[in-house]
RNA sequence: GGCCCGAUGGUCAAGCGGUUAAGACACCGCCCUUUCACGGCGGAAACACGGGUUCGAUUCCCGUUCGGGUCACCA
């Protein structure tokens, strides 16, 4: 014969039949060795991969790897509503584009792997059920028929009399009804929720220890919190009890909004007999609006979505060891220590993570950039910027997918050696670098330094043209041009020059600079001579033939 | 408003009772140098405020202020 509570359970959970013992043995422990932490990536597919869910990936990713753990991926999709399109397969291919690995649950679009799923919430529907089935059988949950507008009205009083808006204790209304009452009003076809009978006392406190905030005390909970909404879908909080126990999650590594919710989630796990995970709550980064700080929002931020590092043309690499120094400070100056090392040889470690929220610093990840791209050899730039420019900018790809040598030749110069340049933060610096390099990119506007008159520059320009050799290496270059100035009246020292200024019209720099200046229509460049070797001599000549005509005028 | 958390140069940050309060980015100057970049050297720039505790507080405690988070059948 059932009792009432087993009656009412039965009644609001005809289809179950599995027993919450059951589910223990089929997600036994996992077979780890000691200290291996279980982590793993929760996000719900509202939109495009979000910097923060990245970066909260990022960090779960490490710590599973600093600990020869594993870290998975669940799709939260339980809120039909926010469901985006596509969106769970944008944050997947974004994590692979940056190389985050997952070991379990979707490792990719379509692809799930792991014996701890279904790893998509709207497909453990049963299983959540299984266990609320139990706790109402217990008396430890009880459908709640209260309507919207109840709820409401019960918020208004409890504002009105100053006390703590939310349904507990005695605002709790449907708490008080028999199993009878609550059976009768579901065989009628009320709708309903079911929520927590909490346990929770709110002046008592209960403490934990945040592995990256440290020690934090709270009330305890005493909300009578929806475990199941009225489709019979789970909340988030109920969701997550479920799932991180069966999936044997032993770290959970979330943004630090949760972290208010926290007594509440200890004590569903205490109430499910499971045993509770340990948490670490990551600050938000954050962006400086008019002087204030601010999470970074999709809507207002366009460096929220990680696409748009791809658009950008930051590499993979770049946006990684920024976020890095970030999660750890100290990052930077391993990776001065161990410039060629792997990032997973880098000591990460939660406890050195940042309490408050950091602002994103854009001088910060070009500075980085810089630095990834300067290590890179010229085949490699050169791949990146065809595939970036294949994607984002038509025009600059067909350029230099006409002639890849030469597209690789000019990636090249000044590349490599004990002092790289630094001229690239991002692929899309590239068009602007590269554009005299073209005839229909090269910019013919330009002008003479004021103390350099036209008929001085034409000399110059005439007697290079004169004495141009295509095949000069960059020492026997330079020596050329030293040669002509004294005919020109400038001075090929400049240390001879400084001692006596009045003597000349300049020195060698000015010459160099005309010449820089008809060939590239640049004051500043690399190496002229990797460039005008790489032109050739007759665009060379072309642009020298030009420069005199511009200058004649 | 209740409940949490935080506060070191413009930014990211070391620091854990006695320091000339590191370092990086950005900024400025100088040097190197045919330009630029790179590199080197130097500069400006900070412990939010008020009370305690202490021989001594950036460090510990309490308030204030400011900033952030959270108070849903969203996650």
């Amino acid at each position: 014969m059932m009792n009432p509570l087993q009656q009412l359970s039965a009644a609001m959970f005809p289809d179950v039949t599995a027993t919450p013992e059951q589910l223990e043995e089929q997600y036994p422990a996992r077979s780890l060795k000691e200290g291996a932490r279980v982590t793993r990536i929760a996000p719900s597919p509202t939109g495009y991969l979000h910097l923060g869910v990245f970066f909260t990936a990022m960090i779960n990713r490490l710590t599973a790897s600093a600990t020869d753990g594993l870290f998975y991926f669940r799709l939260e999709d339980t809120d039909k509503k926010r469901e985006v399109e596509g969106g769970a397969d944008d944050i997947l291919t974004g994590f692979n584009t940056y190389g985050l690995t997952l070991d379990e649950g979707f490792v990719a679009p379509n692809t799930v792997v792991g014996d701890y799923g279904p790893y998509q919430q709207s497909e453990r529907v049963g299983i959540y059920h299984v266990y609320v089935k139990s706790l109402v059988e217990q008396g430890l949950a009880y459908p709640c028929f209260c309507s919207e507008e109840e709820r409401a009205a019960a918020r208004e009083t409890q504002e009105a009399q100053k006390c703590r808006t939310g349904y507990y204790g005695p605002f709790a209304k449907c708490r008080a009804l028999s199993p009878e009452e609550a059976l009768s009003r579901i065989q009628r076809g009320d709708p309903y929720v079911v929520r927590l009978r909490s346990p929770g006392d709110e002046s008592r406190r209960i403490a934990f220890d945040d592995l990256i905030k440290g020690k934090i005390e709270m009330p305890e909970n005493d909300e009578d919190l929806v475990l199941l909404k009225s489709d019979g879908v789970p909340t988030y909080h109920f969701a997550h009890a479920v799932d991180d126990h069966l999936m044997r999650t032993t770290h959970v590594i979330r943004g630090d909004e949760w972290i208010s919710s926290v007594p509440k989630h200890l004590q569903l796990f205490r109430v499910l007999g499971f045993r509770a995970p340990k948490y670490a709550h990551v600050s938000p980064i954050m962006k400086e609006d008019n002087g204030g700080k601010r999470k970074l929002s999709k809507r207002k931020d366009p460096e929220a979505a990680m696409h748009f590092y791809a658009e950008q043309g930051y590499p993979a690499d770049s946006v990684l060891e920024y976020l890095l120094t970030i999660a750890n400070s100290d990052f930077e100056d391993w990776r001065r220590a161990n410039p060629d090392a792997p990032r997973s040889k880098f000591p990460f470690n939660l406890k050195k993570m940042s309490v408050s929220g950091a602002l994103f610093d854009m001088n910060k990840l070009n500075d980085v950039s810089k630095n990834v791209i300067a290590a890179m050899d010229a085949d490699t730039v050169t791949e990146a910027i065809l595939a970036w420019a294949e994607a984002y900018d038509k025009a600059f790809y067909q350029k230099l997918n006409a002639d890849r040598a030469f597209a690789k030749g000019l990636f090249a110069i000044d590349r490599g050696g004990p002092k790289p340049r630094k001229d690239m933060a991002k692929w899309s610096d590239a068009p602007a670098y590269a554009a005299y390099f073209f005839d229909d990119g090269f910019d013919s506007s330009w002008e003479l330094p004021e103390h350099l008159t036209a008929a001085d520059a034409v000399a110059v320009l005439k007697a290079y043209k004169d004495a141009y050799d295509p095949t000069a290496d960059k020492q026997a270059w330079f020596d050329g041009l030293k040669a002509l100035c004294p005919a020109l009246g400038f001075c090929p020292e400049v240390k001879e020059y400084k001692k006596n200024p009045d003597r000349y019209k300049g020195h060698v720099g000015d010459v160099s600079t005309i010449v820089r200046l008809a060939v590239t229509g640049r004051r500043n460049t690399p190496d002229l001579c990797s460039i005008m070797q790489l032109l050739g001599k007759d665009r060379v000549n072309a642009r020298l033939d030009a420069a005199i005509a511009k200058l004649s005028v």
